[in-house]
DNA sequence: ATGCCTTCCATAGGAAGA
């Protein structure tokens, strides 16, 4: 069994990309970001003759978040996150699949720092610490996946000089991730890979993809039921490589899994 | 401090991304 998380930066720019990678790499699920479309230019056709099915919560221009599941139609639990009904942004949706309660976010970017942007982004992040605890409680199996704009740590970034200032390395920003973490959760490519580095978005500036100046802040959050069966984890860089690619690559989890009847 | 490059929307160039 593997979850993905995959930042597309637009839908419509990036559905062959979308679709070799599922031919390729079969994720069992894949959560999306960056739809940047309407609902109704959701590619489902597409989507259902590639063997997934799919629920969405669509914005024109930006967000824009999905969750497809191989073989079966996901079943959709919640399409925002509770605590703030103002917020009309399209970065939460969650669904069950393959057994598992997946949450599919698109955590806001933050800058520039001061300033209203900024403050959203962590009061957003302050209402996922708040959805998030009691899910953890239930027991359930649960995935929390998406692209959270945190760089955990200096690890986690090629050069952390030139982005000090940046939304996604700030102190508040860590301790919101760290504190998420603390409920219990496991970062899965922290866990397979506690020693090495591992980036999942490389910005089109500066050539920081040939030279793999990258960050991580694609992340999957897993409750601790799923955590103790990780087989392994990764990045789907074969896909940062194609031409026209979306500035983040695939990442995943496998996990090993009972059979499950029928 | 800003631009770099790319997306969308629209059909020029601005907003947004990170």
């Amino acid at each position: 069994m593997k979850m993905a998380t995959f930042n597309v930066n637009g839908i419509t720019s990036r559905l062959p990309h979308l679709l070799e990678w599922l031919e390729r790499e079969q994720p069992d699920v894949a959560c999306l970001q960056e739809l940047k479309a309407p609902d109704r230019g959701f590619p489902l056709q597409a989507i259902h003759d590639a063997g997934y099915g799919a629920v969405w919560s669509g914005q024109a221009s930006w967000n824009g978040v999905a969750i497809l599941s191989r073989g079966e139609d996901p079943i959709e639990s919640r399409r925002s996150l509770p605590g703030d009904a103002r917020d009309v942004h399209s970065r939460y949706i969650e669904a069950l699949a393959h057994g598992v309660l997946v949450g599919c976010l698109y955590l806001p970017n933050g800058n520039p720092r001061p300033g209203p942007k900024f403050d959203y982004k962590l009061a957003w992040f302050e209402r996922l610490i708040a959805y998030a605890q009691p899910l953890f409680d239930t027991g359930y199996p649960v995935v929390l996946a998406g692209d959270y704009n945190v760089v955990p740590t200096d690890a986690d970034i090629y050069d952390p000089k030139n982005w000090r200032r940046d939304a996604l390395l700030q102190p508040e920003s860590r301790d919101a991730y760290e504190r998420l973490l603390a409920q219990g959760w496991t970062d899965a490519l922290r866990a397979a890979h506690p020693n090495e580095q591992v980036f999942t978005f490389w910005d089109y500036f500066r050539q920081h993809w040939p030279r793999n100046r990258g960050l991580r802040i694609d992340h999957l959050l897993l409750s601790a039921n799923l955590a103790k069966r990780i087989k392994a984890a990764g990045v789907d860089r074969w896909v940062r490589d194609l031409p026209k690619a979306s500035d983040h690559a695939p990442t995943w989890v496998e996990f090993a899994m009972p059979r499950r009847n029928g």
